[in-house]
DNA sequence: CGACAATAAATCGTGTGCGATATAAAAGCT
DNA sequence: AGCTTTTATATCGCACACGATTTATTGTCG
């Protein structure tokens, strides 16, 4: 059917939109903090357990080395994380928090509450809604796959 | 709190997977046709209603124009469309499909069905969930704004 | 032990995305 | 008409994002 061909009913371009839309709340925000998004997330995942490798952050993350290598190097430049090779395995590059890495979590604590209240919903809403879209997610990964 | 800084409780994480999820599975689908993903939505837009033009499009798609007069021009030299600017007023450009671009329709009839297996949820559900999303969208983008 | 496969990062090329700026045309104003 | 402002695209610089490949190291198997 022709009509299957409509931009308005695509749940993907829904989800593609709200991406970026969520990149320009966060833009500001984030600025302040001298991060990007992506840079942003590296860092959350890096404050909940430090000295993580490179490829663990990226099945967190779902990003490939050829896409954090590079931003990793920035957050290095920036003062916020030391990269360095594991003494065991030398193919490994884990990522440690610098002072002023563990600092910065402080500055962004109130960010996620900037989030939801520019989302427009309540807590329980957001719970549920996102859970909904980590399931679509993990469907369309083993898909892939 | 420091509970806020969750990784695995960030709806706009879960977002931005998923639409990594998606491209990931759109990816061989669009190879065959040759396009990229906002490509292919580009050419759906212009599916919908031949002829528009590079800002309608922008609003449409929540795109600016340095993103669109790239993408736009390897859309022609893929021989998909046609950039003219208008006679009426030549700040504009029109955007038109070419014969290859309006034949290409036919063989992207397939790809929404494919996205929708891949999802493993039913119609349904997928009409609920794009609407939620959308909302949420629609919320983010007034509080940028 | 040594060739070979597997693994972890890094590198490279292409294509988004966007903010800031530039360019050109149209519209508005005196 | 002449000057200013607005509007529509385009250009530029930077930062993702990924597939394909490379490099270096580790593991494996005869």
């Amino acid at each position: 059917m022709s009509d299957q061909l409509k931009l308005d009913t695509f749940i993907c371009f829904a989800v593609y939109t709200a991406s970026h839309a969520f990149n320009r709340v966060y833009k500001p925000l984030l600025d302040k903090l001298g991060l990007t998004y992506p840079q942003y997330l590296a860092m959350v995942c890096l404050w909940e357990e430090d000295s993580q490798t490179v490829g663990g952050l990226g099945e967190k993350l779902f990003l490939e080395s050829s896409t954090l290598t590079p931003l990793l190097k920035r957050l290095e430049t920036a003062g916020y994380i030391r990269r360095e090779r594991s003494r065991q395995d030398e193919r490994v590059v884990v990522l440690h928090l610098t002072e002023e890495g563990k600092r910065l979590k402080e500055k962004a604590e109130t960010v996620p509450g900037c989030i939801i209240d520019a989302s427009g919903r309540d807590a329980d809403q957001l719970v549920r809604l996102q859970a909904e879209i980590v399931a679509l997610r993990e469907a369309l990964n083993k898909s892939a796959s």
